[in-house]
RNA sequence: GCCCGAGUGGCGGAAUUGGUAUACGCGAGCGACUUAAAAUCGCUUCUCUAAAGAGAUAUGGGUUCAAGUCCCAUCUCGGGCACCA
């Protein structure tokens, strides 16, 4: 063997690793549990047809440098592997081609582990995992029914956003400015049942243990403020008869019939009933029936507000189109406007709302009485005002709220101050909404309204008409899909549409066969065609299956802790195996900053209060890299033509372990970087030199690197503990450089390929085995760090003018040092007399010296 | 609009706690080996200057003995949210 043969070394190791199980966990009954565990978990990929991208390469290669780095520290490490399966894609290319996603799976699993096999990646593949397999979703299913036994999954009729493409529903999360997140297309407003996990009961637990997670600033933020809690108050704003003598006008049927109409379930016209008609667009839990009341024949209606300190500002309210109420609030001479508005704003898409900012909305003919003023104020729909949030309604005060001061100036409603603006305010807008005095509000003038805001709850709520509330910006997780290629839920429908839970021991529910994927045109999935599957019997009842499928989300939500008895047929983990191995110590990503990593935290809390789970929070370390570009700067993409293929990176010649370590030098781990076609050729130049210094150079009688040896191992050391793969991969770089200048030892050679195994195993073990050596992580000998001689720098007023070679004991004397520097011409002719101050920091070979 | 993050050579980037700015790699140039080329090995490579030296981390200010790093303002780019009351 004269010269580096990436391809024939990669193969020779894999067939070795494969042979041995090289990275299967041990096992719990044989673990020593002194030594440290260490848990590591890349996001597992949807195996599509393309195969790994560079992107995966990435994010695996991340993965796989701690995995080996903690395993040749001797830790029990766990590194499993999985895939996430079901999807829309494979159902898509079904309905077009007739295959069944089964086999499409099936094949497209075989491509990804040949390929991540070919990259030498250290997992244990004895614990994979594919969630559209019935071993898998049997669990899933459990998972589900402990949820729904709990009343946190439920299910509710409500307008959801809709993908006309894909025909199905999709999450809050899943729409990305209109758009579905998969295909693009525009969403549209549904009525439909829905399955629904309610996340929001964990609201304030989610956000609150956010601060003290080990994870990136940028999604911690984004998730609080997805989760946007705001405190305020609700309260309660009477309504006032319309037609002055005391009686409200109703006009059930007119208002009824007409919106109805407006709102027709486009789905399933028939399951629709009155009532779920007039509870529309309540798409949160629980919030049905409680949004207003008609109480003592007098309708009130309830608003949230941030500003309760605001209240005698309140000109008018405003409700959404979609509110419960308005039916009740419209009278003969606006009936026909109001109904009208609400058909418009429906129909109206949410780019059209996005786009066009100015304010619209009717009078509804009503008037509520401000509980703070008395006065009669009118009742207005519009859709700025968002049914999904907080009560669907507001109080509007246009003196200090810039969209109720546009919506007051557009229609011409009165704008009344109570703030008055302190005079040093530099807020020149419109409508001041900062602290200030009270005015023009009663007893409360001239209190500050941080104080106000808590007197005035507190009045209103002695009168029964107010109270202080917490609300959030996150919705209930939407978990029903009219798809076929997902995890049944386990459900059945007596024969008054009454839901049951298919019964534990009765699962799987298994996804059966069919031959037609296309979905019906109701919006349901190719399930609702099974006619033999759909028929089930519980307890001795007939009853028919639910057709609609779990949201892949909810079969990644638990798998982490699948990983830890991946073939357990008796429970969805083992309670030992997860006290050893969970939580994940460190999980890699690149995407899913909130819905997946909201996700399996709301489970793992609903499991931990089940018992099920010894621990809150799933990650304790959560790495997001960033994504890899086309030499461009561009996306990859098929489209333009720019993708890159690992694969080929590999067979053109350079082998895994320069892709890998390329992968690792490309820049921080954290950051988008932009792939470069000749940089490459440098990282394989680098691994080249490392084989010819083991098998090609000879070796030098002197060993002339102590220092730089040892100061190697703690460089590569730290990085990998700070996570900087680059500059681990630079000091190789540095330490191999000086190898060629200096000469090279056994030891340097061992040294060496121990600290670059984690990028470059293939490479590292071929060294390795020349010298017969283990793979043990080196210790660094902290006093091989202390040079003879050090450079001091000499500063004048802060800025290099010399350096000086001594001694190291020379640093801590402060005046021979002075002297020394002073001998420097550079830095005599710049002082005149003595100095004024002479500076020499601890931590730096350094003096500065102030003239 | 609001909330984050970032701006350093021709390029990707380094500088970890305020202490030598530009490590490492790419590209470029020069040389060695070679009939030649590739590969490999070595040297040079922020700007100005003949040199001594001086200046430079988006821009302008500030704090400090000392600022790429901290503070204020401005500009540019990237990401997130987007009528959330």
């Amino acid at each position: 063997m004269d010269r580096y043969n990436p391809a024939e070394i990669e193969k020779k190791w894999q067939k070795i690793w494969e042979e041995t199980e090289a990275f299967k966990a041990p096992a719990l009954n044989k673990i020593d549990k002194n030594q440290a565990k260490m848990y590591l978990a890349e996001m597992f990929p949807y195996p599509s047809g393309a195969g790994l991208h560079v992107g995966h390469v990435r994010n695996f290669t991340i993965v796989d440098v701690l995995t080996r780095f903690y395993t040749q520290q001797e830790m029990n490490v766990l590194r499993p592997f999985g895939y996430d399966t079901f999807g829309l894609p494979a159902e898509n290319y079904a309905i077009k081609t007739g295959t069944a996603p089964q086999e499409v799976t099936k094949e497209n699993i075989a491509n990804f582990r040949r390929q991540a096999k070919k990259l030498g990646f250290a997992i244990d593949w004895s614990r994979e995992i594919n969630t559209s397999n019935p071993e898998y979703y049997k669990w899933t299913q459990w998972c589900f029914l402990q949820l729904y036994k709990k009343g946190l999954a439920y299910r509710k009729e409500s307008y959801q956003w809709w993908c006309p493409v894909d025909q199905t529903v999709l999450a809050n999360e899943q729409v990305e400015n209109g758009h579905c997140w998969r295909c693009g297309a525009e969403v549209e407003k549904k009525k439909m049942k829905q399955w629904f996990f309610k996340i929001t009961a964990y609201a304030d637990e989610l956000l609150d243990e956010i601060d003290a997670l080990d994870w990136p600033d940028k999604i911690k933020t984004m998730q609080k403020n997805w989760i946007g809690r705001s405190e305020g108050a609700e309260i309660d704003f009477d309504v006032v008869s319309n037609n002055g003598n005391g009686q409200t006008f109703v006009s059930e049927t007119v208002s009824q019939i007409s919106y109805e109409k407006s709102v027709r379930p486009l789905g399933r016209a028939s399951e629709a009933t009155a009532s779920d008609t007039r509870d529309g667009g309540l798409a949160r839990a629980g919030l049905s029936g409680k949004t207003s009341a008609i109480s003592d024949n007098k309708l009130q209606i309830k608003v949230f507000t941030t500003r309760p300190d605001t209240i005698f500002g309140a000109t008018f309210l405003v409700l959404a189109p979609e509110h419960p109420l308005v039916h009740s609030l419209i009278i003969p001479q606006t009936a026909e406007k109001v109904n009208q508005y609400q058909t418009e704003s429906l129909k109206k898409s949410e780019i059209e709302r996005q786009e066009n900012k100015e304010k619209t909305g009717v009078f509804t003919g009503s008037y509520a009485i401000n509980p703070a003023t008395g006065e009669k104020i009118p009742i207005w729909i519009s859709d700025y005002v968002l049914m999904g949030y907080g009560e669907g309604a507001i109080m509007a005060v246009p003196a200090h709220d810039e969209r109720d001061f546009e919506f007051a100036e557009k229609f011409d409603l009165p704008i009344k101050q109570v703030i008055e603006k302190p005079e040093n305010s530099d807020d020149d807008s419109r409508c001041y909404h900062g602290e200030g005095e009270l005015v023009n509000s009663g007893q409360f003038d001239g209190t500050r309204t941080e104080d106000a805001r808590e007197q005035i709850v507190a009045w209103l709520e002695q009168q029964g008409v107010g109270k202080s509330k917490v609300t959030y910006r996150m919705r209930d997780w939407l978990i029903s899909r009219q798809r076929y290629w997902g995890c049944p839920i386990p459900i059945a429908y007596d024969k008054n549409g009454e839901p049951h839970a298919i019964p534990e021991d009765k699962l799987p529910v298994i996804l059966p066969e069919v031959t037609d994927y296309q979905p019906d045109k109701t919006g349901r999935s190719a399930l609702a065609k099974a006619t033999d599957w759909l028929k089930v019997e519980i307890d001795g009842e007939e009853m028919t299956r639910e057709t609609d499928t779990l949201d892949g989300y909810a079969c990644s939500s638990w798998y982490l802790w699948r990983y830890v008895s991946p073939h357990d047929d008796k429970a969805a983990w083992d309670k030992d195996a997860i006290k050893y191995w969970a939580p994940t110590d460190i999980y890699v990503g690149a995407d899913h900053a909130v819905a997946h990593l909201l996700y399996i935290r709301f489970w793992c809390k609903f499991f931990a209060d089940e018992g099920f789970l010894p621990f809150r929070e799933p990650v304790k370390k959560l790495l997001y890299n960033g994504y890899i570009n086309a030499p461009d700067g561009k996306k990859m993409s098929k489209s333009k033509g720019n993708v890159i293929d690992p694969l080929d990176v590999i067979d053109s010649g350079y082998g895994a372990d320069t892709l890998r370590t390329y992968e690792m030098f490309i820049g921080p781990y954290n950051e988008d970087a932009s792939w470069d076609t000749k940089a490459i050729g440098g990282v394989y130049r680098f691994l080249n030199r490392c084989w010819n210094l083991a098998f090609d150079k000879e070796i030098s009688k002197e060993d002339l690197n102590i220092t730089t040896r040892n100061k190697t191992i703690k460089k590569v050391t730290e990085d990998l503990h700070r996570v900087s793969f680059n500059t681990a991969v630079a000091a190789l770089m540095e330490y191999v450089n000086e190898l060629y200048k200096n000469g090279t030892t056994a030891e340097d050679n061992i040294t060496l390929a121990k600290l670059l195994k984690p990028f470059a195993p293939h490479l590292a073990s071929e060294i390795l085995e020349k010298y017969d050596s283990n793979d043990i992580w080196p210790v660094w000998d902290e006093s091989a760090l202390v040079e003879d001689t050090v450079e001091v720098v000499v500063q004048v007023n802060g800025k290099l003018r010399a350096k000086i070679t001594v001694f190291p004991d020379d640093l801590l004397d402060e005046e021979k040092l002075t002297e020394l520097a002073l001998k420097e011409d550079n830095v005599a002719r710049r002082i005149d007399g003595t100095p004024k101050k002479v500076i020499i920091p601890k931590n730096a070979k350094l003096i500065n010296i102030v003239a």
